[in-house]
RNA sequence: CGGGCUGUGGUGUAACGGCAGCACGAGACGUUUGGGACGUUUUAGUCCCGGUUCGAAUCCGGGCAGCCCGACCA
């Protein structure tokens, strides 16, 4: 991508009205632009990393037997009343304009609707286990939306449903998502901390989240300072400076982010809309259902919260929108196109700062707020030696690479 | 939903109740190119409605919007 072409241009200076980091550096970056509070575009820049996350999400959820589908957004009223959340305020009413009455609501949750639907497919024992996810926009009406992406009133969710013959294999797939779920967040460069969290009127025990540590986080939880068992502050007994129930080690109250939960739903669910399979006896059960979310807008806020420094992002390199930042200071010369077309002959994904009416400083300022992993400079002086520079982002030092040598250090 | 703060070109800011100004950005032309370079030039603004006043960006009332704190967040 030549970032001469480029939709968007980077700004300066933030937006005076915000304050969370995520949300300045991506309105900066040019990642999101924000419409309303709460709700975001998500520009080309941002639509990558968006794209990258879900991506990853895909890859180790379909690993575990998830299978993909798409729900809608707009939720018929029969659906939300055989667990009477018709009324539940978090919805927002979408009222067709010949309608007198609104008839539906934006989805604010697929449970309702998955589950009505997965009585045509199961029947039978031999119907299960089944797992089906999504990657799709929720609307929730949130009295107070804030932080940038970490709360928003319409925001990209995977949420991905699991049907069992039992508890027994619930919880058996409960652990694979589990360690999915691990998988995920590390590769998209967060640390994780799973936390026992309070059960709702429609789970079965307690539920796990997985929280990032951070201060702009609205949970709080209580952490082993050794072996990081924690639970949220919302259900736990734990106080500061407790010991550890596990190890005996300290407990330590933080702040943190939850980006993804999971829940033992049970047969809450299966019993309102009367969603049974046959037993290898023919008796006729209520099928035991999970659900497991991960907020992906959310997601890419709290990757930002946590790797960022005075200057911009700096993107862990699988959610990276370019894993390249290609800058060219003396656009007089041609040698730098020809750079940007090998390098992504050889696959590598290059943004090319070929602009030619910016200054030095300015490009490597947009190099920094933008937060590729790998910055490539081309001038006059590193082409005398046949070379270009290469700098990681948030590191200072550079070195020279022959050119011949450079799509192999990428 | 309660409380607080704030609304001036695209962004950031200034203007005692008295001509809405500055910088950046964006557009044009030219000169530049190793940390937000320079010259000439163009562009664009007082959130909305009402009130007080000779006169309102400024004061008052109401709305709307944004941010922050709290409540809420199966």
């Amino acid at each position: 991508m030549k970032l001469s072409k480029l939709f968007t241009k980077t700004l300066r200076e933030a937006p005076k009205d915000e304050e969370s980091i995520n949300a300045k550096l991506l309105i900066r970056g040019g990642f999101i632009f924000k419409n309303s509070a709460g709700i975001y575009t998500f520009l080309p820049l941002g639509w990558r990393v968006i794209e990258k996350l879900a991506r990853i999400v895909r890859e180790e959820i379909n690993t575990i037997g998830g299978e993909e589908l798409f729900m809608p957004a707009l939720v018929e009223k029969k659906y939300w009343e055989a667990t009477g959340r018709w009324d539940v305020e978090i919805g927002f009413e979408a009222k067709g304009k010949k309608e007198k009455n609104s008839a539906f609501v934006l989805g604010w949750s697929h449970e309702d609707i998955l589950t009505s639907m997965a009585a045509k497919f199961i029947s039978s024992y031999k119907d299960l286990p089944r797992a089906v996810y999504q990657i799709q926009t929720k609307f929730r009406n949130e009295s107070r939306a804030k932080s940038g992406l970490l709360r928003g009133r319409e925001f990209l969710m995977k949420d991905l449903y699991s049907f069992h013959e039992s508890e027994n294999d619930l919880f058996r797939y409960y652990d694979l998502v589990k360690r999915a779920y691990f998988r995920i967040f590390n590769r998209s460069g967060l640390e994780v901390i799973y936390t026992l969290a309070a059960g709702g009127v429609f789970t079965i025990s307690d539920t796990h989240e997985f929280q990032a540590l951070s201060s702009v986080g609205e949970d709080k939880i209580f952490v082993c300072s050794k072996c990081h068992y924690a639970e949220n502050s919302e259900m736990s007994k734990l106080k500061d400076g407790d010991k550890c129930p596990k190890c005996g080690a300290e407990i330590q109250g933080k702040k943190s982010i939850e980006v993804g939960n999971i829940f033992p739903l049970g047969t809450k669910y299966s019993e309102a809309f009367d969603l049974k399979y046959s037993d290898k006896d023919g008796n006729q059960k209520h099928v035991v259902m999970g659900s497991y979310g991960i907020g992906i807008s959310r997601l890419m806020g709290t990757i930002v919260e946590v790797h960022n420094d005075g200057m911009g992002i700096l993107w862990p390199e699988d959610v990276a929108p370019f894993k390249v930042h290609l800058i060219v200071l003396d656009h007089r010369n041609q040698e730098a196109d020809k750079i940007y077309e090998d390098l992504e002959k050889s696959g590598a994904e290059v943004l090319y700062d070929d602009r030619v009416e910016q200054s030095a400083g300015e490009k490597f300022a947009d190099a920094d707020l933008i937060g590729c992993p790998i910055r490539i400079v081309v001038s006059k002086k590193t082409l005398e030696k046949d070379s270009a520079e290469i700098k990681l982002r948030g590191q200072q030092k550079t070195g020279l690479v022959k050119l011949i040598n450079l799509a192999d250090k990428i």
